[in-house]
DNA sequence: CGATTTTTTGATTTCAATCAATGTTGGTGG
DNA sequence: CCACCAACATTGATTGAAATCAAAAAATCG
């Protein structure tokens, strides 16, 4: 059995940082971590929004070239890279982490190389309403404005005022600080099949 | 040893497509490789440009969800995934591969969402001439300007526009068809340590 | 309850997209 | 060998989506 120790990270509280070696792999058990890069005159941009279950990176040696943040209050699973994937079941989670994590990217670069600011918030609350679910149709939205605007390579403005709009129009409804809803959920006229984002963005 | 077979490839042919069942794995052993993906509309985006010695993906089982085709006249390696794996040089091989995708697809996603037009295609021109070098301060740039433009999330008149105009200042000059340096690689006087993309978006 | 952080909203600007020709290059067959 | 065609690239004029600049309003926290 792989050994790990758990740790409590709190909200905005850096897990590593670039520059750093990687000693550690980091498993998310509860709550939510941030993956980001800086440029050197400080923009910002958010890789991936980790939640339970997800490894934040696959590094077992040399330096971090990126930072990892906790979103709101975190628990986490922390191994020793090399020995943990000597266990073949841990291998085979973490090969699996990485194909995902590898498609996610892929699907990110789509994103913000060819789509709008609307496809992308709607794109972004489409995965975030599978990952964070808070309730029959609701979920819950761990970041603030600036980071939800710094994962979609947007300002804070656009994607408040697109909030906005679609709270206005009623395409999107909020249950409770932070969590919203998609009223369109469980409609049968509109049909199962119909994806959160292409209800969104229409 | 990992057992593999030969096959050649004609600039432009698909190796593989979303939606196939990915069986095999691809290894890069001369000309370069596009890997991309297509929205329902026609939107295409590249994830990235494969070289020597890259693998194209990662899948051991299940549906591709991108393209692969050939950028330029092209000889791949075949392996049979499973198999291949437990060579334990080709895991370490497999993993370091992933990582590298890993580290480049997460400066692509800063790249796309905080870099403006010149920015990209410095950084881009910048990893080419690392990549795909065809003389002494020269490189070879294996895509049309319309591949360019997919893989930098702009149009081609954008990078076509930018092209001219580090052409015309001496910033980028033209040794061949396809082949192009930058004129301050070796210039003592601007120091070894200037990076091509700083100088070009200067 | 005051102070700070976060969010909203409005006015204006800007960079890249779009629309529209024109120019170049490279491959093919007469 | 050269003319022609198709793919690729350039260049210009104009538009448009999101950024930027600038306050004001809400929410959060000690």
């Amino acid at each position: 059995m792989t050994n790990s120790k758990l740790i409590h990270v709190h909200r905005g509280q850096e897990i590593y940082g670039a520059g750093q070696d990687a000693i550690s792999l980091f498993k998310v058990c509860s709550g939510a971590v941030i993956l980001f890069m800086i440029l050197e005159d400080g923009r910002r941009q958010i890789i991936d929004l980790a939640g339970p279950g997800d490894l934040l990176h696959f590094e077992l040696e040399g330096e971090y070239d990126h930072f990892a943040e906790a979103a709101t209050e975190t628990q986490l699973a922390v191994f020793n890279g090399p020995s943990a994937l000597r266990d073949p079941a841990f291998l085979a989670f973490f090969l699996a982490q990485t194909r995902a994590r590898l498609a996610m990217e892929r699907r990110h670069i789509t994103m913000l190389g060819r789509k709008n600011a609307q496809e992308r918030l709607a794109d972004f609350l489409e995965t975030v309403s599978e990952c964070f679910v808070s309730g029959p149709g609701a979920f819950e939205l761990p970041m603030t404005r600036q980071q939800v605007a710094d994962y979609l390579g947007l300002t804070l403005e656009t994607v408040s005022r697109i909030f906005a709009r679609w709270l206005r129009e009623g395409r999107l409804v909020q249950v409770a600080p932070g969590q919203y809803a998609v009223p369109c959920f469980g409609d049968t006229r509109i049909g199962e099949a119909t994806k959160v984002s292409t209800y969104l963005a229409a």
